[in-house]
DNA sequence: CCAATTGATCGTCGAATTACGATAATATGC
DNA sequence: GCATATTATCGTAATTCGACGATCAATTGG
């Protein structure tokens, strides 16, 4: 990853938290520590493979992590750029 | 406006600070209480009528407000609103 | 090894975003 | 009233987004 122009760094971030179904899957994982793919799909009025879409894009970004484990897929909250997004917003 | 989903609320503020010019002219106005948009034009490498859009999705959004001000108009960031989306994010 | 389950990726479509120049609107100052 | 300055809006083109169904890939259980 290139180094980023603050701005673009908080743009990325805020872009990522930028769509209501992101919202509430980081809503979800920072309530549930970590969770497999399918139960975010059915906490979501959404097709699985738009949720897959808005997941990759929360990983892109780094507000998410993710693993394989066995057949499913587990995700989680990367605490620590969640906490630099909220740096970034409380020193804006 | 009608009432809105704390997410939809949540992802309504982070988008309108997804893009970098957005960024940036909100720190200008945290920095400065208010700023004419002339002032904003020359601070960002784009023209006119493009930094004049990011106003207006900045405004719609209530992240600033802004008032004519003889023939300018003057811009600076709505508090609570910015406090609103802090906030959200802390008790995300 | 096969069928079933799980999730990612592909292809596609309409809608939204972002940028610009050109133009319109408004206020000021002479 | 008129020319100037300032900002918003319009029209447009290129790109990205968001949604879906269909399909592919990988793992598990039998």
């Amino acid at each position: 990853m290139p180094e980023l122009d603050w701005a673009e760094e908080f743009a990325r971030l805020a872009r990522a938290l930028g769509h209501p179904a992101r919202v509430r899957i980081v809503s979800l994982l920072v309530r549930r520590n970590s969770c497999v793919c399918g139960e975010i799909v059915d906490h979501l009025p959404l097709a699985q493979s738009t949720v897959s879409q808005h997941l990759k894009i929360l990983r892109k970004s780094g507000i998410i992590d993710g693993e394989i484990d066995g057949p499913r897929v587990c995700y989680w909250i990367n605490h620590s750029v969640l906490g630099r997004l909220r740096d970034l917003l409380l020193r804006l």
